[in-house]
DNA sequence: AATGAAATGGGGGATTCACCTCATTTAGCC
DNA sequence: GGCTAAATGAGGTGAATCCCCCATTTCATT
């Protein structure tokens, strides 16, 4: 009988467990039977087996230690790209979202919802299909849709809410602190915000920033 | 046959049903059986589950909607001082940690670390006793013991965090606005920074301050 | 009674920030 | 070639910050 491969990779051990358990304890509509031939706790460790198993499913979180899961995701596109990618996450920032949308991901999940919507969904996405969760769909939708950052602006919101000063970025980036003035201007009107404090509020709610480990 | 009466509090159901597996497909040492009488899906559940069932444990996290892990922790102690309280968390910011110490809780694991350690040390914890796992007592101990913070400080961290400035401070708790900038000094200097950009980042990292309020 | 920690608040100075105006260069696009 | 967006940078202004100086009051502990 066929069966299909898969990887899990979350940074807490009792969350794969219960992936496990989901995803093995249940008959597919097609009749095949799944298996998690690895599961990882970080992100190195799921490109690594990724790259050793080149399962047909890959599930995992975007918060993790050593390498985030866009990074995952776009690693494996690039090794495997017949394996299919959900995603399962805690996160609700809008930024990495539309993020991970942008990214290909082929399944997004919420950890707040219940375990029902994915193994309800599975099926469909392991032979082709796309499926994201109502949770995330309402985020986007509901979102102000401010105007977009540049790519420079985002490089520069980073380092101000690293805690750099203007004179500081000028010399991090080797341009003058006036441009990085005129950058923070720039930032601060598409935003909406008035000072550095609302800057990195703001930052914290689209997930543009990682405050060390979880929430 | 006697057996103990569980409740679950976690914002994630995959972690609730993992947990739930966990802590009921195993014998315990004193014959015991493990039963879980309710989850919760936020702290307010879980303070009405703890009224409800009045369980001998009850197994929660620190980031749950609606009431964190501390308030429930408090209320519990208040209702039923008999039950035991084990915190299952994936924060790891010194604050949160010593605060739930200081609160009494009776189990600290944390998700990232193997499931092993949790049910290893259940019976243990059942009979009265007390177990801090070495995942946290690592971190208080490494940890740059910096002048503890006066209430007021923290008071005016919070707002400083929230945006404001620092005549709104003086307002809005009227005082003098010199009087708030010389808490601010006495800040940074107590946490060996320099601007406010640099006072959001430590507060984050340390959980000094609620990544999920609203600014 | 004395000591010390905490909170209060004034004066002042150097620096930075937030926000203007104005201008140039580079790049992609029709 | 023209057009637009993005990035670059100069000059300047008013406000706020950061960090010194100084002092008083309150309150708990010794």
């Amino acid at each position: 009988m066929s069966h299909y491969t898969v990887v899990i990779a979350d940074d807490h051990a009792i969350v794969r467990s219960g992936l496990k358990a989901t995803l093995e304890n249940q008959t597919l509509v097609d009749g095949h039977i799944i298996g998690v031939v690895a599961e990882a706790g970080n992100g190195l460790e799921a490109i690594a087996a990724v790259k050793q198993h080149r399962p047909d499913l890959l599930v995992l979180d975007v918060s993790m230690p050593m390498a985030g899961g866009v990074e995952v995701l776009v690693e494996t596109r690039r090794w495997t790209p017949e394996t299919r990618i959900i995603v399962f996450t805690g996160i609700s920032a809008m930024g990495k979202v539309s993020e991970l949308i942008e990214a290909g991901v082929d399944g997004l999940f919420s950890k707040a919802e219940d375990n029902q919507g994915l193994y309800e969904h599975v099926p469909m996405i392991l032979q082709g299909g796309r499926y994201i969760s109502p949770f995330f769909t309402n985020i986007i939708d509901k979102a102000p849709k401010q105007d977009r950052l540049t790519d420079r602006e985002r490089q520069i919101l980073n380092l101000i809410v690293a805690g750099q000063s203007n004179k500081e970025i000028s010399g991090h980036l080797g341009i003058s602190a006036k441009t990085v003035d005129r950058h923070r201007t720039n930032l601060m009107q598409k935003l909406e915000v008035h000072s550095v404090a609302q800057l990195i509020a703001y930052s914290l709610r689209e997930g543009l920033i990682d405050p060390a480990a979880e929430i």
